[in-house]
DNA sequence: TATAATAACTAATGTTATTAGTTTTGTAAA
DNA sequence: TTTACAAAACTAATAACATTAGTTATTATA
């Protein structure tokens, strides 16, 4: 019936995000981290269970996130205005939060978690809304979701690791790929 | 004026690339190399420079490797076959040596290493081949080697990482996904 | 005020990468 | 054939890390 206040999961996960945003997801370590909070490191076994339980943790919150910051930025807009507004943020969340995002793309321990399947589903499941108004069939839409997220992640992911080493406006690029998609989609419709 | 054979640098690469593929970018670690290649873990120091030198190693094969898979794809090809065939090829290779192309795409310590930056640039360069014939501007074709980059090592993630979950064909997503881009850059190829 | 839950700690273990210094060995020259 | 040396592989040692076990300290509540 007692409790001691001190840090809980949710401080620590926090800590891990801001570190793993500022310096990198491989220079999060637990070591790293129990220094950033004044702590010796086995105090954070008090909250967390070990270094792939926090990564894990990092994955899931970044795809949460992901996937509201997109829901947020397609408020009062559809079709095609939608999609390039999600894929926009999407982007802009990766810039933002390089680690977090890190997080989301690393290789998994664990495929099978079923906490981060049902991350990935919500963000699924959004675009699956966003492409209604396009009355594809549902394996069609699927493939249009697939596609749509191998688009965003390729640029994020490749934008973060400094793959995009032209003085070339990245945005830019970013959005004629988004739109050229788009417009594929639209010409494409008639076609099998 | 006397050397003594044994290990060199190419067979630990080349051991380490097996064991990339084999189990994973994560697993490569210089013990679990040593005892692959029946050798203490110090000995390897003979022949790199340490494990980040290593993966830096692995890095620069696959992103050479990945390209000579592209150009041996499109040999008689030209357009949007041939940019059809290498996307495939850029797949069916991350595919073929996950482990490998892990390293490709992985956090670089080092973004600055010249061996990496020509490597990635040969890419750039064959890209911007296969879209000669599209008779593009210079800064547009650049836009459209990042959106093509983008597509293609998007969907190798995301596949690798099993973000594909749904029973649904990814050869066949993959290809409306080249093919959708392709539309729309014919499509696009009027506008601003 | 006393208690009990629990956060944080110390101590210890095992793994890994890395460096220094030594031994071994195969080849090329004598 | 013998010898010398260059380089590969080794042993030993150190430092960073994750993790576990067991102990101490603290604080909210009964």
């Amino acid at each position: 019936m007692a409790a001691r206040p001190g840090l809980d999961p949710e401080a620590v996960l926090q800590a891990a995000i801001a570190l793993a945003d500022r310096e990198g997801l491989e220079q999060l370590s637990l070591a790293s981290l129990a220094a950033a909070l004044h702590v010796k490191t086995p105090s954070l076994y008090n909250h967390i269970k070990g270094l792939p339980d926090l990564k894990r943790q990092l994955s899931r919150r970044g795809l949460i996130l992901v996937k509201d910051a997109m829901v947020e930025a397609v408020i009062g807009k559809s079709e095609d205005a939608a999609l390039l507004a999600a894929g926009l943020a999407y982007v802009g969340f990766a810039r933002k939060q390089p680690g977090l995002y890190e997080a989301v793309t690393a290789p998994l321990t664990d495929y099978e978690d079923p906490e981060l399947q049902e991350a990935g589903a919500q963000v699924v499941s959004f675009l699956l809304k966003l492409l209604a108004p396009y009355g594809l069939s549902e394996e069609d839409a699927l493939h249009v979701v697939r596609g749509f997220r191998s688009l965003v992640h390729g640029f994020a992911s490749l934008e973060g690791q400094n793959g995009f080493r032209m003085g070339l406006d990245r945005d830019e690029s970013l959005r004629r790929l988004l739109q050229t998609y788009l417009l594929g989609l639209r010409a494409g419709s008639g076609r099998k």
